[in-house]
DNA sequence: GGGTTTATTGACTCGTCAATCAATAAACGG
DNA sequence: CCGTTTATTGATTGACGAGTCAATAAACCC
């Protein structure tokens, strides 16, 4: 049976499954045969290709991250005036793919999971630190003090994806975006 | 040896422990045996008292928004005008008492729990309510929407102490206060 | 002061789970 | 083709941890 080249194919599945996995959990207590199964394949294969759980996440973690950061560049990319660059910002943070439940959970867990893995920490340090770039660089214009205001809306989106995980049915995407983004232009106005 | 009138002695000692021990490990995946020992008893007598790790935790957790909600009261009960009521629970919500690293890892984890605890989500829920209904009650006076406000505002306290947690040395309490009550001032400001 | 209640623990049970291993088999390469 | 590499899994190991239990003993109560 054994087909070559099976590796990346399997590491995605499994990748996948992770995320899956954890989403529906709401937490990072899932077994690596849990993940194994749905990805369809057993447990000590699961290790083979990525020697151990912590990795395993850190990999679901990346993958995250990536998507996300894709997004971010995505709508940066259509972004003309500063005013736009920090809605598009906002926009992406809570795109319909990323304010989701399973989501801001997976999220939430990585959070935890930072506070004792290194490579876990290190990721969620690179993600804040190119987000916090992209919001000062767009306020630059806007604001006299941009460091101050990408802090505070950094700080508002993560605070809105908190409680998301609390209480799904409170607030549409839609509504989180209202919310940032009428903060946002009191921010703004002021300085005008 | 057997003194008595041990229970509430034991219980609180218990208490306490769990939160010393979840802020040190940064994680709920401490073991009911740790934190025993360091409430200097054995882990049988932990599980005679409390019956299970989960209503061990949760007793925690109840102490925990206790504190903070009798804070809030005193601080509350200084204030005088609406913009005053707004900066003491803000003052309040980042006291050096609370905002701490250990602190706000015990409040992360506690959010993790309640994806999967019932105990916990409804106490989570309850300390929402009251600082929602503290902040909209603060706000009446002073904005057009303050249920908007107010939601504003407490997301931006609980996206604050999310990044306490990644990353302690980013900002002191007295930083954190300012950035949240300037971000109220731009709030306030232009409906008067 | 004997029976009941309360305090306390060491030893034990029972699950669970990450990680390893040995075995099987297909593909590949010269 | 035959030796090596890659894919794959069932079975097993080893650790750890929540919760239970029986036993000990002091304190309390009539």
């Amino acid at each position: 049976m054994p087909r070559i080249g099976m590796e990346p194919i399997r590491r995605d599945a499994l990748v996948k499954a992770a995320i899956a996995e954890i989403g529906e959990a709401g937490s990072l207590d899932v077994t690596v045969s849990q993940i194994a199964r749905r990805a369809g394949m057993s447990s000590a294969l699961a290790h083979h290709y990525f020697g151990s759980k912590e990795q395993m996440l850190v990999a679901a973690m990346r993958h995250i991250l990536t998507l996300f950061g894709a997004e971010v560049r995505g709508a940066l990319a259509m972004a003309r005036t500063p005013g736009q660059r920090v809605e598009a910002i906002v926009r992406a943070s809570f795109s319909s793919q990323n304010f989701r439940a399973e989501t801001a959970a997976a999220w939430l867990n990585f959070y935890v999971e930072a506070q004792t893995s290194e490579p876990t920490r290190r990721l969620l340090r690179v993600y804040h630190r190119r987000l916090r770039a992209n919001l000062v660089f767009a306020f630059r214009k806007l604001v006299a003090d941009p460091e101050r205001a990408a802090e505070t809306v950094s700080a508002l989106i993560d605070g809105v994806y908190l409680r998301q995980v609390l209480r799904p049915e409170a607030m549409t995407n839609a509504e989180a975006i209202d919310l940032v983004l009428a903060a946002v232009d009191r921010l703004v106005e002021p300085a005008s």
